[in-house]
DNA sequence: TTAACTGTTTGCGAGGGGCGAACGCAACTG
DNA sequence: CAGTTGCGTTCGCCCCTCGCAAACAGTTAA
């Protein structure tokens, strides 16, 4: 788990459960690993290493394999659950399923958790290339087409805090890395409702994304469309594309409205 | 090898891991909640359960909106990489697609763990019904035909174990409540490679899976296709859907096979 | 205003987390 | 085949810290 800074002000932390964070992201890290191997990676006493394990196992979270302990399945379950809670979840899978299938395309829809982009869905079409986002994958939100269109839609002091927490890294020749940069495409995005990624965070990739609102006008998240430098251009990269994000984006702030009357 | 117990037989638990796993589960089963909330359901002191949510909060696998606090979507990242450490994971993926597609029913792919079976995969068909089960879904082994693949497959004492420690709970008229039904059952399974459902978790509902194996003989999962019993019957049910689902499990292995001999 | 809720912070005591060391067991190894 | 070395696991113990109760700080309701 990173180490960022605490989203909660003040209070006290508990130390144990700091640890076992710290286990089981080793866990992860290592692709599964023995009790001596975690305590000298993270520095602790096997006898901790072990009490923790063997918590982590009752409570089903992990699964020993002969010597070896591995995160378990439990994380699957969890996360489907996580995922069926955003109450955008269907519409928004349907829409990203629609834009792939429709364009050839790659799509995705991302939100916003702790000052980064999370992707939600992926869908690849028929023609589209591999990319190496996942679901529930995490990316600074500067760098994206998707992070910038949900930037847009925070407030001034909110930007400001998560590109305080988080950095503006470069990733490209073409990565914005001022915060004046920043802004002044931000500004833009808010005007035109689209935001581009021309290669800012790989080489040959480019991206139009549009931000998907609440009725209150919060921001829910952003759908977006990824391929190749090559067949985004044009008319296609500048007009096209970012009519058929925004109608996305559309059609789902219209079943959000609906949604939220029904309750 | 595949030696896992459930848990961890002796030894000594942390308890603040306990705690916090506790609370995880019951901000999952409240679907978010605030500390008072929490400190009553759990029977803690507010103190308690405010530390441990923001030690998990600035571990990121919880969320805070406003004074409610929700499981977060590190879950998704954790549960996708958790299933990407399945070896057989995209095989078994694209059998289950071809499978649903083939047939227009629900395909599924189910793994054990802790003694109760994982869903993996499901893709419901043109013509599917809904069914309750999701990815990472956890259902008890002697009470679906993909359970009971996975169980034939098992060592005697194995299946001692997991149904001493899970027990039998009967779910529908049809069942298997006795030991020795499911040890006729399984051994029946081993000969021809098939499970059934007849109505066993939920009336109305048949299924037919077969046992994937590996390579050293170790069993890796089971894939079935589920359906209504109107359309479950007669020979599709008895002759053409066990071929189907050996054949999706034989072509599992083989891949397998392959995989495990390329490393 | 008062009251009744929240979430958050603090003081403090008892209990347990974490360390080091010992133990039991396999797998090598000379 | 004793000896060594690695592993996971257990044990004893001291000090830290977890967790409780209570006070505190806002916010909403009456």
């Amino acid at each position: 788990m990173s180490e960022h800074g605490p989203s909660i002000p003040g209070g006290r932390r508990v130390k144990a459960v700091q640890t076992t964070c710290r286990i089981l992201t080793a866990l992860r890290d290592l692709d599964g690993a023995g009790v001596t191997e975690l305590s000298d990676h993270l520095d602790l006493a096997k006898a901790t290493v072990h009490s923790h394990l063997a918590t982590l196992a009752d409570n089903e979270l992990v699964v020993k394999h002969g010597d070896s302990y591995d995160v378990s399945l439990r994380f699957v379950d969890f996360g489907e659950y996580v995922k069926s809670r955003v109450d955008i979840y269907e519409i928004t899978k349907a829409e990203v399923e629609r834009l792939a299938d429709e364009t050839e395309e790659v799509a995705q829809f991302m939100v916003e958790e702790h000052g980064k982009g999370v992707y939600l869905h992926k869908k690849r079409g028929n023609n589209a290339i591999q990319t190496a986002s996942y679901a529930g994958n995490r990316k600074s939100l500067h760098c994206t087409a998707l992070g910038k269109a949900i930037l847009s839609q925070l407030s001034r002091d909110r930007v400001d805090r998560i590109v305080r927490d988080e950095g503006i890294q470069k990733r490209t020749e073409n990565t914005i890395t001022t915060r004046e940069e920043l802004y002044d495409e931000l500004d833009r995005i808010r005007e035109q409702q689209v935001a581009f990624d021309d290669e800012e965070i790989l080489s040959g990739l480019r991206c139009v994304a549009a931000p998907v609102r609440h009725p209150t006008g919060d921001i829910q998240g952003a759908i977006s469309i990824s391929g190749p430098t090559t067949r985004f251009t044009g008319e296609r990269f500048d007009e096209e594309l970012p009519e058929i994000v925004r109608g996305a984006a559309n059609v789902i702030e219209l079943n959000a409205t609906q949604l939220s009357e029904r309750s």
